[in-house]
DNA sequence: ATACGGTTTAACCATATGGTTAATCTATTT
DNA sequence: AAATAGATTAACCATATGGTTAAACCGTAT
């Protein structure tokens, strides 16, 4: 059950599935959109993934392994503070870029209590001192203690450095409802927003002299 | 449709179909669940708000409309740029603390293509020039243009400001999830956001003199 | 050619759930 | 006290939807 060889029509399906799940939630989704989403019968969805909530912990599971896997990369690589900072920048706005769906997908997980992500959580992200959550606050912790940015709570570093990239993805449609001009920047507001971030993020925490 | 007088019954309706909402989503949310919530009969519900639809959009308009409308009053208070700044964060991160279940509420209706948000906008938001959204945009746009902070693109440092209040909240599970330890210090951590956010923005977003 | 295993499908079933209805209760007016 | 209108309830209905099943399809080995 936690192989991450599929054929092709499970992949079809996952995709769709994914889609699916992160527009309209676990239980708006519908496993007939699924099944026409991926051209496919309802019922090989259940021949596949047995039903509904195993189809879901499948999707979850296949989706974020890889998504904070490719995100802790970024913080294993050697460099100084700033590099590695701007590393994690670029490669999250990228990451999410590509698949703007998934925080959505991860928060409306969480918002409903977080069973799934909960019970297995050990296969989605390394909650060891390797992984990237533990990473990212020892990024921060060490630059605090050596004086590179001032004394700071990594969490709270934390926090504010994934919701600013976040937030560009999750909440861009509420600001393109209210200036229909955005729309047309999108990706040039992405390329802009990594700058911005860094910016924001690495001279907000450096020292004053003043 | 549109009045603000709820009689005793209605209010009890709609928060219990908030909670409901912002936890399962739209479809997800039950309407029998939302009655027990409230300890009245189902039929109540569509009594007063006719369908799930109706009692939906209701629900996210009563919400807001009053949430926007308090961000807004803090930016039209006088003051210069970091007092402004201030009052805005720590009003944002009190709303939040108030009712941690908004962000997902309305992150939720986005993600599903934001019908509602769209449809009822004009009630629920100031589009015009003294509006929340625009009156943030033009907090920064005159800092910039006055040299009290270096040239930015607004709307850069609105999905800013916002990522990072709203991450604390709709991201927090994630996190005490893996660091259990973090949940008994929430009030604490609230409190010291309110800092670290204006710390960040402003410092971050100051001309840099070397 | 045929038998067989894995795959795919149309048709079907059971049930959860949004919504209705008709009756009852309650308070206010006359 | 009778009447009226609004509020509340239990019982019910229709349907959407998750899930099942049995048959058909298809490639491959014998």
């Amino acid at each position: 059950m936690s192989t991450n060889t599929f054929s092709d029509t499970e992949h079809q399906i996952l995709e769709a599935a994914l889609l699916e799940f992160s527009t309209h939630g676990r239980q708006g989704a519908r496993m007939q959109c699924i099944a026409d989403r991926a051209g496919l019968n309802k019922a090989l969805i259940h021949y596949y993934f047995r039903n509904k909530e195993r189809l879901y912990e499948e999707v979850f599971r296949y989706v974020f392994q890889r998504y904070f896997r490719r995100l802790g990369e970024t913080l294993r690589r050697d460099g100084d503070f700033p590099t590695v900072l701007r590393a994690f920048i670029n490669r999250y706005l990228d990451l999410l870029n590509e698949n703007p769906a998934l925080p959505m997908f991860l928060l409306r997980e969480v918002s409903e209590g977080a069973p799934v992500f909960s019970r297995r959580i050990s296969e989605i992200v390394e909650i060891s001192p390797d992984g990237m959550p533990y990473l990212l606050l020892q990024l921060f912790a060490k630059a605090s203690s050596s004086g590179e940015i001032r004394h700071t709570d990594p969490f709270q570093a934390l926090i504010s450095i994934m919701g600013t990239c976040i937030y560009f993805f999750a909440g861009f449609p509420i600001f393109a409802a209210l200036m229909p001009e955005l729309q047309d920047r999108r990706e040039e507001l992405v390329e802009q927003r990594k700058e911005h971030i860094f910016e924001l993020v690495y001279y907000g925490l450096k020292p004053r002299t003043e």
